[in-house]
DNA sequence: TAAAGACTGTAACTAAAGTCACACTTCTTG
DNA sequence: CAAGAAGTGTGACTTTAGTTACAGTCTTTA
């Protein structure tokens, strides 16, 4: 059994973790320093729950290290993945502004270190720092048409199609330039809401159709036009 | 070809509308008046687009009369319905607030009435008044938990399954106790990412298996548990 | 009220997705 | 380093979804 290990931080490193965030990063100094106070750091193994739907929230995350999987099961036991963060990426806003319980499961893909601040607290800031208020609602108006895209896109198109897409979109290393660890058949499935096979089928029909390259079960883009005209038909 | 109608309106029944409006009613009654001033109410016919995807967004709308569907449509022309409008629905709060185009195309289903808010001045309102901000962000809330919803629907359960959860929670009537206009199968399909046939189809199923009674091309349900059981597999 | 348009019902067929089975190849990790 | 776990490749098969075609019905509306 796994457990996730609370961490003790300094107050300069998390004021200055809040300095890079793009939520915090125009707020007054000793307003950070107030916040600061309301964070803590966490840190999970790869394959540790970060939190489950259905739990209580306990606050807004920022991925400080690490990558994670936002995802939801079918009664089957299928999975699907609605987003996978980064560094630098923030998740879990909308249990923490809205006070409800959690609408899905997060999980470490790797080992991961992750600020995470009071809920309760956030909810007090927004309605003292408008600004504050309102850079939240953007980013809630990104993830929005951000659904929406996901959902029409799989109502619209078949599997070989969006996992060209997916393929173009997937990001080769993170903010620092560092590798990212390659998804398994598995993951693109169970991102594209299919089964592992299909994805294998497509990826074969890819190769043959010249648009990508496998090279030791690591995906090269070989003909960036001809995977493009599979992602945009 | 139909032409959008600008329909003058009293102050006073701007401010009654305002009144009654989630986002709206608890605000002081001369900042109610303010608002009242950058707003418009739009007439549309059925059929009429209020706008497109990709244009610039007008402002906030809140339907006063009649019903509208929310669209998008796909290179081949198959058209997918994020959601369907009703009298006292708010929509287009994404573009409003955060300031970029439309992500989608709204057309009305029937005559339409609509209050529209200029975006600029809701922008301010927003900086001006935290607590309404926070529940338009609420509101974005339920929003995006309803799309990851939607969007996992749609990865883990087949046509026949997602039809009769569709079935079991259209509403028969209005806020004002009018019944709504019934969907055809056309609507049914593009609201299930699928087409008219396969409903069809889904539809026959569920009536051999009794969930579902047509009359006159009138969905009843027979039989409501195991309409249930169809839902929930 | 006749014609056009929108909607429905249904069958036959094709294509895409999902399931099952199993061999083979890495990676952990005791 | 040996055993198990996790991941991959692939063929055969079943099921579900999408396409095509066409007849019949209901609603507008000229």
């Amino acid at each position: 059994m796994l457990f996730m290990r609370q961490i003790e931080a300094a107050l300069s490193l998390k004021i200055k973790t809040l300095h890079g965030n793009e939520y915090f990063n125009d707020l007054p100094e000793d307003l950070l320093k107030e916040i600061a106070a309301h964070t803590q750091l966490r840190e999970y193994q790869r394959g540790e729950a970060f939190f489950w739907e259905g739990d209580p929230c306990h606050g807004l995350h920022i991925i400080e290290q690490g990558s994670a999987k936002i995802y939801r099961l079918s009664p089957q036991g299928r999975q699907y993945i609605v987003r996978v963060l980064q560094e630098g990426d923030t998740f879990a806003e909308v249990p923490a502004f809205d006070g409800g319980t959690n609408p899905v499961n997060v999980e470490a893909l790797e080992a991961c270190r992750v600020w995470v601040i009071e809920a309760e607290f956030l909810r007090r800031l927004v309605l003292a720092h408008p600004q504050f208020a309102q850079k939240i609602l953007v980013n809630f108006g990104k993830m929005l048409r951000n659904m929406v895209h996901q959902v029409s896109e799989m109502a619209f198109y078949q599997v070989t199609h969006r996992l060209a897409r997916l393929i173009s979109e997937l990001p080769q290393n993170d903010s620092q330039g560092r590798p990212v660890p390659r998804w398994t058949q598995e993951q693109l499935a169970a991102r594209l809401g299919t089964v592992r096979e299909v994805v294998a089928r497509s990826l074969r029909e890819l190769e043959r159709g010249g648009a990508i390259r496998m090279e030791d079960h690591c995906i090269h883009i070989a003909d960036p036009s001809a995977l493009e005209q599979w992602a945009h038909p």
